[in-house]
DNA sequence: AAACAGGAGCCGG
DNA sequence: CCGGCTCCTGTT
């Protein structure tokens, strides 16, 4: 890939294992919607995007180099070799082969520390319509308004700004039980102080702290810890992983916990993609369901 | 139509 | 280890 910069605007040249659909509609963020010319618009560290796929070409516009090296390199892993994680995770290995060539061009986002906590918290026991409205609702109450062309976007809310608010007042936003949560975790966030800290941690390290957090048990820390980029190495275990697991690697284990020590066993520092290529395959394709959408498998639970 | 099940689970007892 | 939890949607 080689990437240049024209007046307010990033053009990416022969990328490969790049699918903008398959990588913002595989479970792992809430926010960037599709407009009626087919681009794709986000907001990411106060700063709106809008993406376009052209062929072998990927157009990121109003962005410039610093913010593009700043932001949106890190954010696209665009420093990571995909066809080698391809490879690698696809030798001698035909479930994952499966899972890959459907979606060949997913890639792992690494988005902003506290949306991402505050969107898991929420995913609990959750279906995704209704998180994408509950995370949409918190920003635009509470985020700061970012206006492009004729578009407003709006930053997700600060720890502080989260923290300060009564369970009352987060009614609107129809959370459920979890808004008391997302104020808690909120407050704890901002006490701590701690996103420096956790870029300094191994991946062990940060799940410990992420589990200390009222609303994050482990699964909700594994997503939060991946989708973050903290935890490379994390494999949440949720229905539909835990259903791909049982279904198509027959012996991985019962528990969750066991699931995910097979998995990382199986799968190394790559377990982290393996499991976005699995969880997308398996929802995607309702792997472990009948066509009533219930588990064909006995629940383990 | 009213009831029920299930959803990227977690907390408190 | 277990019951309960908010709210919403799809199904019976």
């Amino acid at each position: 890939m080689e990437w240049h910069v024209e007046k307010d605007r990033v053009i990416l040249r022969n990328v490969t294992h790049f699918n903008l659909q398959q990588t913002f509609e595989c479970g792992q963020c809430f926010r960037w919607r599709r407009l009626e010319n087919g681009n794709w618009l986000g907001i990411a560290r106060g700063r709106v995007v809008e993406v376009e796929q052209a062929g072998r070409d990927i157009i990121l516009y109003n962005t410039d180099q610093s913010d593009f090296l700043r932001i949106w390199y890190g954010y696209f892993d665009l420093g990571r070799d995909y066809g080698a994680v391809q490879r690698k995770l696809a030798q001698n290995d035909p479930v994952m082969q499966e899972a890959i060539a459907f979606a060949p061009g997913l890639r792992l986002l690494k988005q902003d520390f506290f949306e991402t906590l505050i969107s898991f918290i929420i995913s609990q026991n959750n279906n995704i319509p209704r998180i994408k409205r509950i995370v949409e609702c918190l920003a635009q109450n509470y985020g700061r308004p970012v206006v492009y062309k004729e578009h407003i976007l709006h930053t997700f809310p600060e720890a502080e700004v989260l923290g300060a608010l009564s369970e009352e007042s987060l009614r609107c936003i129809r959370a459920g039980y979890r808004a008391r949560y997302i104020i808690r975790a909120s407050q704890q966030v901002q006490e701590l102080d701690m996103e420096d800290a956790l870029e300094r941690m191994d991946s062990g390290a940060v799940r410990q702290v992420l589990l200390a957090l009222h609303g994050v048990g482990g699964k909700v820390a594994d997503c939060v810890g991946l989708y973050s980029g903290l935890m490379p190495d994390a494999f949440p275990v949720d229905r539909w992983v835990r259903r791909v697991m049982e279904t198509l690697y027959p012996g991985s284990g019962t528990t969750n916990e066991a699931i995910a020590a097979f998995a990382r066993r199986k799968f190394g520092q790559l377990s982290g993609i393996a499991q976005q290529y699995l969880f997308y395959f398996a929802r995607e394709n309702r792997i472990g369901m009948d066509k009533q959408g219930h588990e064909t498998d006995l629940p383990t639970e």
